[in-house]
RNA sequence: GGGGGCGUAGCUCAGGGGUAGAGCACCGGAUUUUUAAUCCGAUGGUCGGAGGUUCGAUCCCUCCCGCCCUCACCA
């Protein structure tokens, strides 16, 4: 089969305009769900129901044929029997596995009891063009899941459960902010000057303004604007953009959760994050809280382990102080980490970076990070060298980031200023001074949270990869493949 | 960007310097209780692309494209 629609489904389309059936109908029966079928079935036997869905795996006996009917979350045996299908009958074999039907039909069972649909009434509602993929193996290409996402969501049921618990995820998320009497607000995508994290961005242009403009790498700078402007309790969830490398666990556009609470600290947002975790255990969970991921388990049972990043710095270091900058440039060395030109702390954080995190299985929150790379992070009141933040880690991921946010605009100016002694791809070459200014009107104080809904839904779904949680990652272009198409085109 | 692996029918995969293979799907036939139905028959391929070696390449070599894993950057 070289065509790129199979012939002999076209035929079949052909035929049923030929008989006047509209393989495309404008309107059909609403159906009810098939999982709303499959409740108290016993009690129902008779009951006419009409359900839609794609067909799969037709069973055919000459004055019977039997096949399945898929919906979102369910599937059930239609049997059609030729005396009972007068109308439709005829016209069986036009229709076939994966196309889309509507069946009116009364529950009952089999002679094995099967629950089954035996139809009444069968309404073509969309002629598939092309062959599905195997009934048994699904569609296992990776490639070809990525790119054809949409076959792999009906050929793949486990597929599609897993981004119906994605959807629940962040439905479970929004429920626990409101609780808190968070506000979810919107904030600019195409941003001026980028901030809020550290990251190289993605440039683009507005033709009319004739002005440069980022994709943001972060909501943050916005976000706590709201919170001088007295909304005091916000969050956002939202696309992020940063133009980086690819792995399982990076995509250069994903979804973060970002959230701001006045009058909290960090010590306050752990408990918020805590209090998250035990809410999607209950909900999305269904009041599991044991997950299993890259074959290990983890128990997200609040609360959460905590630990002081300087001694899981020298716990993994061999008694190393931070803070012994000739000791720790030492030990940086050691580990082939490049130091040339570099601003120390970036260099210190490396060191932690290569030997405490992914040993860091979790859940667990490392607290109290060096003031030098939290630029946005108020400093502990008990020793000026460290900031009150935190990150969230579970199996080796960072899932989580945040700190009782820094409201001196003074403090904050000078940090920008120091940010602009080390410009490099990642950071602004500009100051966001309309940011300092906003903080000159007062912000209150407060907790914020950043949060990687991806990872989190990989998490919970047990997916290794960012890609099998993002309906359609980033690819390059198959160009092989699309000039064989649109050539393919050509000649038709 | 570095290293490793992969790309064969619509799908899942085997094969391998000499006419390209299976199962499923599809087509024809049989069949009123199947559950990956079964049985009989038929169809279906630029073996990712372009070069090279060879009498002959899907197979060997080179380059290119794409995907996966991994390292680096990062969340």
């Amino acid at each position: 089969m070289t065509e790129r629609i199979a012939e002999d489904r076209r035929a079949k389309l052909d035929k049923l305009r030929e008989k006047n059936r509209n393989p495309y109908p404008i309107r059909v029966t609403k159906p009810v769900s098939i999982g709303s079928c499959l409740e108290n079935f016993e009690d129902r036997q008779g009951e006419e129901v009409v359900v839609a869905g794609r067909l799969t795996q037709v069973r055919d006996f000459g004055k019977l044929r039997f096949s399945h009917l898929m919906d979102r979350d369910e599937q059930i045996q239609i049997g059609f029997e030729r005396d009972r299908l007068p109308e439709f009958w005829p016209d069986r074999k036009l229709v076939e596995a994966n196309d889309i039907v509507v069946v009116r039909g009364e529950l009952g069972l089999t002679k094995k009891g099967e629950k089954t649909i035996w139809a009444t009434e069968v309404t073509l509602a969309s002629k598939t063009l092309r062959h599905a993929p195997e009934k048994w193996h699904g569609l296992q290409d990776v490639e070809a899941r990525f790119r054809m996402r949409y076959v792999d969501l009906f050929a793949n049921p486990e597929v599609r459960q897993g981004f119906i618990l994605r959807s629940k995820i962040i439905s479970g998320i929004r429920e626990h902010f409101d609780s808190q009497g968070y506000l979810e607000v919107e904030t600019p995508i195409l941003q001026p000057i980028f901030g809020g994290a550290t990251a190289r961005p993605f440039k683009t242009h507005h033709n009319s303004l004739d002005m440069p403009l980022f994709l943001r790498i972060a909501p943050e700078l916005y976000l706590k604007r709201l919170l001088v402007g007295g909304l005091e309790r916000v969050y956002e969830i939202g696309r992020v953009f940063r133009n980086e490398g690819l792995s399982t666990r990076h995509n250069p556009e994903f979804t973060m959760l970002e959230s701001y609470g006045a009058y909290a600290d960090y010590r306050d947002v752990m408990e918020l994050v805590e209090g998250l975790f035990g809410h999607l255990c209950q909900t999305v969970l269904k009041g599991q809280s044991k997950v299993e991921f890259r074959g290990a388990d983890y128990d997200l049972t609040p609360p959460f382990d905590k630990r002081r990043y300087t001694e899981l710095f020298a716990e993994h270091n061999g008694g190393l102080d931070f803070f012994d900058e000739p000791a720790v440039l030492a030990r940086a060395k050691e580990l082939h980490i490049e130091t040339a030109g570099r601003p120390w702390e970036k260099i210190a954080n490396d060191v932690f970076e290569a030997t405490v995190e992914d040993n860091l299985s979790g859940p667990v929150f490392v607290y109290d990070y060096p003031l030098a790379i939290c630029p946005f992070a108020k400093a502990h009141p008990e020793d000026a060298r460290i900031a009150e933040r935190f990150e969230l880690f579970i199996a080796g991921m960072e899932l989580a980031n945040a700190f009782s946010e820094l409201n001196d605009p003074i403090d904050q100016e000078g940090r920008f200023e120091r940010q602009l002694e080390h410009v490099d791809e990642e950071s602004s070459s500009e100051m966001d001074e309309d940011y300092v200014n906003a903080l000159e009107f007062g912000m209150p104080p407060a907790g914020g949270l950043g949060l990687g809904i991806d990872r989190l839904c990989m998490l919970l779904t047990g997916n290794d990869s960012i890609r099998d949680v993002i309906l359609f990652p980033l690819l390059k272009r198959d160009s092989g493949r699309v000039e064989k198409q649109t050539e393919a085109e050509k000649e038709d």
